[in-house]
DNA sequence: CAATACGTACAGAAAAAACTGTACGTACAA
DNA sequence: TTGTACGTACAGTTTTTTCTGTACGTATTG
């Protein structure tokens, strides 16, 4: 094994590590590979780059530069000449898992938390109907316990959130490392 | 529609919710359900009972009951004269989110250490070999400082984790909503 | 001890997701 | 204006994941 294949293996490594852990980001391993490669890349890519180096196709990764655009981990760059499409991945780590984070469960607050509001809004209501017998009232009322304390917890994801987008979380685990 | 109608259909829309976003904790929309149905059951459930409730096999309430386990989103409980085994969703939902995250970021964080450990390891005795050209060596360079920087970062997640864990993250954003 | 009830391993079926090739719309170039 | 280069929508294919039914091992009961 000559030195070129053994820096081949050691980025490998690394890609397939990342590979095997993106789904923690909501993205399939491809991704992963797409981006552990662009990462040792010292220099933006095309798509036509991108498929010659992974030996995929230009729609798929057309579809999934797409993905982890959205997802922050790449960006669109521009050099004056370039007609095609060049991305490079972003540099800071620490800001990417907290606009990564930030992104997916900001979302899914969003989601759970209209679901909530009207649920409860319903149950409110339906507590106050006439035909409703004792019975059913104690259900109703213990699901509305049950939404109203999912509620306060959404309340704290959200702030959560807050901390991560604002960089707070920062003053609680400092970036730079403890020198040993 | 009747009340006990409305009831199903404000349970069913916190349920899909749930189940739409429970990928989030690398879970399938159906233990989703599975986790939604159990939440509104003021009950433990036998695998029969999901079974039944769910319209799905025994074999499947099975395996993601399991899924549900070891993401800490279930316990299995003890009633004496009871065969079955039984289940019950726990009741800490900021908990429940602290262990998903605790458990599944430490696992990317451990793999990736090694990963980068190995690595690192080959590019410092390949940069010592004497068949290296001065072309290559750069290269070399590059990646090693390249790996020390996400070592850096994964170390600073993994203090993040830590407090996760330690439950430090609730001096950080604390549990209680303001009262309005 | 035999009989029954239970959970799950395993193989195959069904469903979902990822990937490819073609075709098309847009923008720049000549 | 026509021609060319580019990215991506879309339909079909392949791969992966999820779900089911059967069969088996274990534990409890009679």
């Amino acid at each position: 094994m000559d030195a070129y294949e053994k820096l081949e293996k050691s980025r490998k490594r690394i890609t397939e590590s990342i590979a095997q852990n993106i789904h923690l980001y909501g993205l399939p391993p491809s991704a992963g590979r797409q981006f552990g490669m662009m990462f040792f890349e010292n220099r933006p890519l095309t798509l036509d780059d991108m498929s010659a180096e992974l030996g995929m196709s230009k729609t798929s990764m057309s579809t999934s530069i797409r993905s982890l655009s959205e997802a922050k981990l790449v960006d669109r760059v521009w050099e004056r000449g370039v007609r095609k499409d060049l991305y490079e991945v972003k540099d800071d780590w620490y800001q990417i898992f907290v606009d990564m984070f930030t992104v997916k469960w900001r979302r899914a607050v969003s989601l759970h938390t209209a679901a909530i509001r009207k649920s409860l809004a319903e149950l409110k209501e339906l507590k106050n109907a006439d035909d409703i017998t004792d019975e059913l009232l104690a259900v109703i009322e213990t699901d509305i316990e049950k939404l109203l304390y999912i509620r306060e917890y959404y309340d704290w994801l959200d702030r959560l959130i807050d901390a991560f987008e604002d960089q707070k979380i920062f003053d609680l685990v400092p970036r730079l490392e403890e020198e040993a």
